[in-house]
Parts: C-alpha cells; sequence; structure tokens
RNA sequence: GCCCCCAUCGUCUAGCGGCCUAGGACAUCGCCCUUUCAAGGCGGAGAUCACGGGUUCGAAUCCCGUUGGGGGUACCA
C-alpha cells in the first residue's frame, strides 16, 4: 500500500462523493445523500467528489450532468473533484475510464475471481423463466463458471461475445458492514455470479463503483439503501482485489408524500432546481434536508449551514425511511426568508417580479424594470407573510398597477352599511387632505380620532380604507400601506372607492 | 417465490435499561397581541412507543417471533 492510501493515514478526514448516473434530473432525495456525503466531508476537513456513473450509454441524457452540477452550485455545496473542476484523480466520467476497468476484470479472471460468460440474452432469460416455473429465485446458473481452457479458447476463436462475471462463494456467509446498522449477513448461497463487464466493454456498477472508490481514495461510501442486496458482492470484490473497502454507510429512502413508496422522478419528485424557480431558498431546502433522517440533538429545528457542517456526526443519521413534508418545507422557506435582510429579500425576489405575468410576474402592465428602492419597501411590508419567493407578485401587485379591480360591497366592512361606510370614506379623505406630511404614525392618529368622533370601532373604518386602497380585504398594515404608496395613489384610490361607492346600491 | 432493510404523535424526529405520567418541530385547535392577514407569545389536543413472547428488580430502549411497510432479484444504476 502506498503512503496516501486512506486506510494507512491517521488521518480523520473523510473523503465522500457523490456518484449519479446521468439518466435524469436529480430530487430532494438525490441531493439529501449527496448533502449527508458533503456534509461529512466538510465536518472532517475532507473532500467531496462527484463522478458520473455514465456506464449505461443507452440511458444517458444529455444535460443531465449540468443540471446536477448546477444544483450543487445552487445549494453551495461546493465540488472539491469533479467534472467541472477536475482534480488528480480523474477522469470523472466512467466512460472515459475504461481501460482501466479492463485491466481489473482482467486481474479478477486471472485471479479466478471472474471468469468469461458466453451466454446469450436468450438463454439466460431461459434459465430464468425455469427458475421462475420451479418458484427457485432466478439468478444465473453458473454455466460458463466450469468451462474448461480449451472450451474457452475455442469460443474466443470463434470471436464469441462475451461478459465477465463474478465467481462469487457459494457456501459460506459474507458479512457487509454498515455504519448505520448491526453487521448485515448473507448466505453467499444465495448470491449471484453478476455480470462485472458488459459485453460492450464497459463495467457495470459493481465493477466500476468498487474500482473507482479504491482509486479515489474514497473512504465513505454514503449510498441508498437499494443497495444493500448487492453490497455483499462488492465486499467479495473488493476481497478479490485485495483492497480494503471503505465504510458503507446506506442511508434510508425519501418516501412520497403519498403512499409508502420511494420518492422517484414518476412519484412524487421534482426536480431540484424546480424549487428555484418555484421561490425556494437554498438554506431552507438545506435544512430541511438535513433533518430528513437526521437529527442533531431533541430541541434543534433550524440550522446554518456551518451549523450543520460544525454538528454533522455519522452516528446521528437514522435508519428509517422519512416522508416528504411540502408544508415543513415550506415553513423553513416561509423562517429564512424573515431572516433575510432588506437588500437581500429585494435582491431575490426581484426576479420573479419581473417575470412576464405568464410565468407568475407582475401584470404585463406595469413596467419593467421595477424601481428598486420602491420594491424595497414594499417588499419589506409583506417579507413575513410570504412562504415563497414567487408568492411576493399575487402579493403586492397592488403596489404597482395603476387600477384596481374589486367589488364595491367589499369596502362595506361587518357590521356596516353603504351609507355609513361611504361617509366614513368622505370623512377620512377630508381628515388626510389636511394632513401636511404623509407618514403612517400621524395618519394612524388622526384616524383614530375620527374612529372615535363617528363612534365606530376602528375595524369598521379600517376596512373600508384597506379596500379603497389596496382593492383587497387582507393587506400590510393600512397605514404603512398607504405612506409607501404615497399620497397622490392613496387619495386617488380613496376617490375612486368614494365614487364606486356612491354608485354601488343602485 | 427467495434475499435484505425498516417500524415512537397525521408528518420529521428526541430517546441508545431506571431522568419517560415519552421531549421538540411542522401541521391542527384555542387564547393573547391586533386595523385585516401574517409574524410573535401562551396553551390544548394528538403516540396503549406495530403486535406477541421473553431477558431484567426495572424495556420505547436488549433478544426471538408475528404482522405491516419498503427495497433487491437486469449485459440499469
Amino acid at each position: 500500500m502506498s503512503a496516501s492510501d486512506p486506510h494507512t493515514t491517521t488521518t480523520r478526514a473523510a473523503r465522500t462523493r457523490f456518484a449519479p448516473s446521468p439518466t435524469g434530473f436529480q430530487h430532494i432525495g438525490g441531493y439529501r445523500t449527496a448533502l449527508f456525503s458533503w456534509l461529512l466531508a466538510r465536518h472532517t476537513g475532507g473532500q467531496f467528489l462527484l463522478r458520473i456513473e455514465d456506464t449505461d450509454t443507452a440511458r444517458t441524457v444529455p444535460g443531465a450532468v449540468d443540471a446536477v452540477i448546477e444544483g450543487f452550485k445552487w445549494l453551495g455545496l461546493e465540488i472539491d473533484e469533479g467534472p467541472e473542476v477536475g482534480g488528480p484523480f480523474g477522469p470523472y466520467f466512467q466512460t472515459q475510464r475504461r481501460d482501466l476497468y479492463l485491466i481489473y476484470a482482467e486481474q479478477l479472471i486471472a485471479g479466478g475471481h471472474a471468469y468469461r460468460c458466453f451466454c446469450t440474452p436468450e438463454r439466460l432469460q431461459r434459465v430464468r423463466e425455469e427458475q421462475r416455473a420451479r418458484s427457485e429465485p432466478p439468478r444465473y446458473d453458473r454455466h460458463c463458471r466450469y468451462l474448461t481452457p480449451s472450451e474457452i479458447a475455442a469460443q474466443l476463436d470463434e470471436g464469441q461475445s462475451y461478459v465477465v462475471r463474478l465467481a462469487a462463494p457459494t457456501s459460506g456467509k459474507t458479512v457487509v458492514k454498515d455504519a448505520l446498522r448491526t453487521e448485515i449477513v448473507f448466505e453467499n448461497a444465495s448470491l449471484d455470479d453478476a455480470v462485472l463487464l458488459k459485453s460492450n466493454g464497459l463495467p457495470t456498477y459493481h465493477l466500476a463503483n468498487v474500482i473507482d472508490d479504491h482509486l479515489m481514495l474514497i473512504t465513505h461510501v454514503l449510498r441508498a439503501e437499494e443497495w444493500i442486496p448487492s453490497a455483499p458482492l462488492h465486499a467479495i470484490t473488493y476481497q478479490a482485489l485485495g483492497w480494503e473497502p471503505p465504510i458503507f454507510a446506506h442511508v434510508p429512502d425519501v418516501l412520497a408524500p403519498q403512499g409508502g413508496k420511494k420518492l422517484s422522478k414518476r412519484f412524487g419528485a421534482i426536480p431540484l432546481l424546480e424549487y428555484r424557480e418555484r421561490g425556494y431558498l437554498p438554506a431552507a431546502i438545506l435544512n430541511y434536508m438535513a433533518l430528513l433522517g437526521w437529527s442533531y440533538d431533541d430541541k434543534s429545528n433550524t440550522l446554518s449551514r456551518e451549523q450543520l457542517i460544525e454538528a454533522f456526526d455519522l452516528d446521528r443519521v437514522g435508519v428509517a425511511p422519512a416522508r416528504y413534508d411540502e408544508e415543513r418545507l415550506l415553513w423553513f422557506n416561509g423562517y429564512y426568508i424573515r431572516q433575510l435582510a432588506p437588500e437581500e429579500l429585494t435582491g431575490h425576489v426581484l426576479p420573479f417580479m419581473e417575470r412576464v405575468e405568464a410565468e407568475g410576474g407582475l401584470p404585463d402592465s406595469v413596467a419593467r424594470p421595477l424601481d428598486r428602492a420602491y420594491t424595497a419597501r414594499v417588499l419589506q411590508l409583506e417579507q413575513e407573510r410570504m412562504k415563497t419567493l414567487a408568492d411576493a407578485p399575487a402579493m403586492t401587485s397592488f403596489f404597482f398597477v395603476n387600477a384596481l379591480s374589486y367589488e364595491p360591497r367589499t369596502l362595506i366592512a361587518k357590521h356596516m352599511d353603504a351609507e355609513r361606510t361611504l361617509d366614513g370614506l368622505r370623512r377620512s379623505h377630508a381628515t388626510l387632505a389636511a394632513l401636511t406630511g404623509w407618514e403612517a404614525a400621524e395618519m394612524e392618529a388622526r384616524l383614530r380620532e375620527l374612529v372615535a368622533e363617528l363612534g365606530l370601532k376602528p375595524v369598521q373604518l379600517f376596512t373600508s380604507l384597506r379596500v379603497a386602497v389596496t382593492g383587497r380585504t387582507v393587506s400590510p398594515p393600512l397605514f404603512e400601506t398607504m405612506e409607501t404608496l404615497g399620497r397622490a395613489t392613496s387619495m386617488a384610490r380613496i376617490e375612486q372607492a368614494i365614487e364606486a361607492l356612491a354608485a354601488y346600491p343602485g
């Protein structure tokens, strides 16, 4: 072993990796596993790598790699080694490492740990069907495992294509160590001679994964629990190659909101980057994901990126599947929106406001670009009401449009009638018109005096004014709203309300 | 079918033999604050710790079984 072998050093720094196959988008489930890996690396002062497992060329989707990388960037999870940034153990695309796999496949064959299999797909299928008919577990019948050297030579001479299979032990037990649970014991008699190298010369996951994790000095393999059944195959391969296996941690699934099924592309999941479009903050996603299967203690709920790095520990990762809960994610998002400094808030929300109306932006009648200072004031009024950044346009449109559209009837508050409402609005208008300044506190003081004078409750008059000024029954605090809206607009809208209501009963 | 994993409030979870008449968070309900809605504060309801056996003076915590759920069973990952 070389001096740089992680197993011979005393460093505790973990080298972890996320190794997706570029066959589609990655969702919360995949990134949650990646986040755990990243946190482990950061917590221990190690490295986090991205490796693309593109050995199934038929299923490879163009653009998938870029999307994965973009997701990491958005979340703020730096990749130390990988496709875009490179690194000393590249290339980081498995299709570019095929010669490497060939070498080790030959080595395994030479050592008697693997063998060439010339069986046709048709024969394999027939064997499986027969096994199923006899209700035996379907697996390779090891036909080619015991071919004589001359038989093999003959097949090779004929130019028969072949795969390389693992010669799995047929008796005894294989123990898989998992950092999250007790040792998992497999009867070797139930193992299959899995394909290591396909007939096109590319490796399967079972071979590529073992070789790359070893060559890239990976110390901890965090992967989905769906890999547990094939883990003994990997353990055997490490042993056959004379390598020390990394520490495995099979993390639990993330379940879809409905039903007990795993969250997946076709069942409940959306691409991670879709959350960005929908107005989620990376901090919220990070915090939420971290708590899906991991916990710090019995109290902590909101944890920053730095706190997560500081606190993360494999020992506190659970084993039971966790269900994806949108409500909880929304709460985290609202929480992190509330934590934003005014300038950050504006910067985050502005793009959502300026999108075209059809994509959820402000009405197209509103001129872009928006006035940043004005928008900033508006957003501060709505900040604590937003669940997502995308909520902003609909919430604040009345601050930007010219004409309001509402039912005059809504101007009339509970226990009020049209006549008294009209009177209240006219008196309010006069009161406001007499003001020299236009500050919320001043308006509130004068209008409260008016409320007393009219013998009304605050809600009876303020509801009317709210609808008059915003067109809605729900809005930020009335006086701040009017102050932000400005004198001219506010007064004009109250005048319009008076007109509308005067014409209403008839 | 066979192999494997899992099992605490609706949800995410704390709990690693006595501190548990099971704690926190989301959601939910009520009250307070209050010009509406939020936010915030306070409080309530909500889990016979899946079930059945053990081990132990003592079990949500350890062991076995049952049931339920999930995963795997490809020249996909």
